[in-house]
DNA sequence: AAAATATGTCAAGTATACTTGACATAAGAT
DNA sequence: ATCTTATGTCAAGTATACTTGACATATTTT
């Protein structure tokens, strides 16, 4: 799985730490899913999507 | 976060048997699931669209 | 240049997704 | 009525998502 989740924060000119915020996460796990440590929860991904406004598809990349 | 996992599987006629097979999981996170125990995690939940060929909002209805 | 803000990363802990194995009950087939 | 398949559930373990706290470095602001 991928995703493209630092350029679209940086469309937006948001923060690790104002996304973080926004989505009651710590920057911290913000700042893990940008670099690929690891995926997000589907909570987590659903309420990126909602921020960004845009489907699950248009963030992460999955590939078998 | 509540889904209709289980209309959508009766609805193809497969068992939970089945679609563990299908996505690689065991037969138990499918019941859980199904059952509310927890949620998938979001690869899971990308297999499940997948295999059912929906949306992710078609499955999952995700409540504040 | 100095101060402030943003990002990367580590370590150790907690929460939750998922596993295997087992057993009980329900429903469907012979 | 017996056999088989499907579902629900429990317990204990492993894997991964996420937390807090801390510190280093990079980037931006004054």
């Amino acid at each position: 799985m991928n995703n493209n989740l630092k350029s679209l924060r940086k469309i937006k000119n948001v923060s690790q730490n104002d996304l973080a915020n926004a989505l009651s996460v710590s920057r911290q796990t913000i700042n893990s899913i940008e670099n690929g440590k690891f995926d997000p929860s589907l909570t987590l991904a659903i309420k990126l999507t909602k921020y960004f406004n845009v489907s699950i598809d248009e963030i992460f990349k999955y590939e078998d």
